[in-house]
DNA sequence: AATGAATGAGCCTTCATTCAT
DNA sequence: AATGAATGAAGGCTCATTCAT
């Protein structure tokens, strides 16, 4: 059946999330799973096969969900205005795979899953990247570092994400968990405090 | 001898950051830094109090460095002018080292490390937030949100230093290694841009 | 269908001969047969058992085609000279097949798959003892010592079929294989040696 | 101690021998030897490169024996006397590993192991060789058909080493152990029977 | 008749650690 | 102070087999 497989990658994305790519067993895998562990073999043929399995998973789903709102308008402002929500769905929809990708993302071993990590997030980044270059060609926003503007701007989300709960209950004072509601007040909060840090650093002072 | 030791130490740092700290192998270690792999044992008991010894090390030696500027003057604006230079140096003059302690706090496991990690760096976190804090009761800052802004101002660096070799090249196109020029390069954009930020940020506008 | 329990026997027979016994896995069998895995237990019940039923449907085969020659004359010399031809086309009517039989035979393991090797192998070698120990008996044939006279001739055939295409074309500077008009080169070189060498020997001089 | 590293060897061969190589798990091998399975690893790397230093071990203490008698005349029906029981004694002084080397050489598997088992073969082969063409150069030897005179000599004594003990009990009804009587009656009688049929087969009649 | 799914046992190898010297 | 030797546990993976359909 089909949803075994499924099982596999969402428990595999919790473990991951949790232990690492190293750190997790695919017998503490299969355990959690309640399988036997050569079912990671049947169905993916090796842990790593079953990592590449879960950033196409993942990514395919999620590239959908966005596509109109950048095209919607010329006006960079209005177009960042768009993206910066848009964008922080997108990545709290599934913060656990996200939490993996920049911890693995920042090894520099098995040059492969390095390769496919690197791809998916550079198309996320890229959005960002050419709003920000538009808006600065059209003198619509200040001349910025981009590239810092955009380590500014990705950095504040992967902090939020790839903290441990035991770091994040020591510097934000609030849990971080699963929690719908409180998944709901931090989006609210970080949609804000994105625009309002965009803004003042992009857009000239009247 | 004790330069066996900090031989021992330095190799470990490269290889954690490197491969994280799962993916490395006493044996590669011990084999790097061309000795026997009972020495790890013989000078730190194990794996774990290894990398505890190399926080310990690492983050004594730091901490001297900075104390005074942030009570010379009470003005925060000053204050955060004063900070943001002497944490990025603080930073750049061991980027290995928080590659690793971000990594590894990004995990839930081995929690006696987890602690340690937190402790080392909420240190570093709290002399942000208090001038954050301070700025605001003055009314020298805007009311902004004070949890967020020190993870966008801690993510910044995060993102900067974390992202792999590769990452570097896709993402910023500029190679990110140990040349002594190229670090001048980044200090004085990263300074720059955030200075700039959080001026733009914080500063009430005339 | 039987075709199919057919195919797998004949796949068989080839990745046996390549890899041994050991070295075939059932998964190898079956995708080289295109079909499902399950069907090596279902056709024959075990991995063993197909093994016993290649040996069945080989031997049963091959054990017709020779019986009448030796019947046919009492004289030793010209049993000699019908049985060697006939014992040649027998063994590179299948070459594959005894190579299987050979390198099996000369392990200590699974004693039912030993005694029906052991069966098969001799029910062949004692056509040949039968005309030396007549041939002895009758004084046409000097008084050699039978055993090894048995060994070396059916070692001249084994050593010629078992050997692997890297030793044959390093040894024997030729290649060796399914072709045909190879075949045949090789079937006329080894029954005139094969009758030179025991004529020689058998023969008392005149 | 290097003497648990012998140890290590001799046992390998006694059961690659009796179960060949791919039938030898290292626990097996492990376990006979009164070791942890690691030790495997610890001495030699891998099972392969344990398999390649028996090799290495095994041929390399055979080769210093002979060197000598086939040098000492130009008589090649001289050498040939010479080099038989030579020849035996060398095989039979380590039968095992010669049981070893027919059966790897049988298979299609390993190209490494093959190459390796493959030259350490054919040095042997080539002595042999040598006297044959001399010998049918100098019109001591009858034209024969050198390579399958090879085959038919080298092949008695592989067929001889090579069938296991239940496949030599029923065909030469007589033990083949580790009997240093039983070798000894086994010596003569193959070196007798070797020089015979080799004499008949080459010499011309007078 | 035939198959995809599933399993438990076993494979070889590497792990961090300890021990005797 | 330092090391080669040794270990038990665990690693990822493949094995032959069985089951439900």
């Amino acid at each position: 059946m089909q949803n075994r497989r499924r099982a596999l990658l969402d428990k595999a994305e919790f473990l991951f999330a949790e232990h690492g790519f190293e750190g997790t067993s695919i017998r503490d895998l299969a355990k959690e799973a309640g399988m036997n562990l050569a079912m990671i073999s049947y169905y993916f043929g090796s842990k790593e096969k079953l990592f590449e399995a879960l950033v196409e998973d993942r990514s395919s789903s999620l590239l959908e969900k966005v596509k109109a709102p950048n095209e919607s308008t010329s006006d960079p402002v209005q177009r960042l205005a768009a993206l910066v929500p848009s964008l922080v769905d997108r990545w709290l929809a599934n913060p656990r795979f996200y939490r993996i990708l920049y911890r693995e993302a920042s090894l520099n071993s098995r040059p492969e899953l390095q390769r496919i990590i690197a791809d998916t997030l550079l198309r996320q980044v890229n959005e960002f990247r050419k709003i920000l270059q538009d808006g600065v060609e059209q003198g619509r926003f200040r001349e910025v570092d981009i590239d810092l503007t955009m380590v500014t701007f990705y950095g504040t989300i992967t902090q939020l994400l790839s903290a441990s709960p035991q770091m994040h209950q020591r510097m934000l004072g609030r849990r971080w968990g699963d929690d719908v509601s409180e998944m709901a007040h931090w989006r609210n909060r970080l949609v804000d405090h994105l625009l309002q840090v965009m803004q003042a650093h992009l857009l000239t002072r009247a």
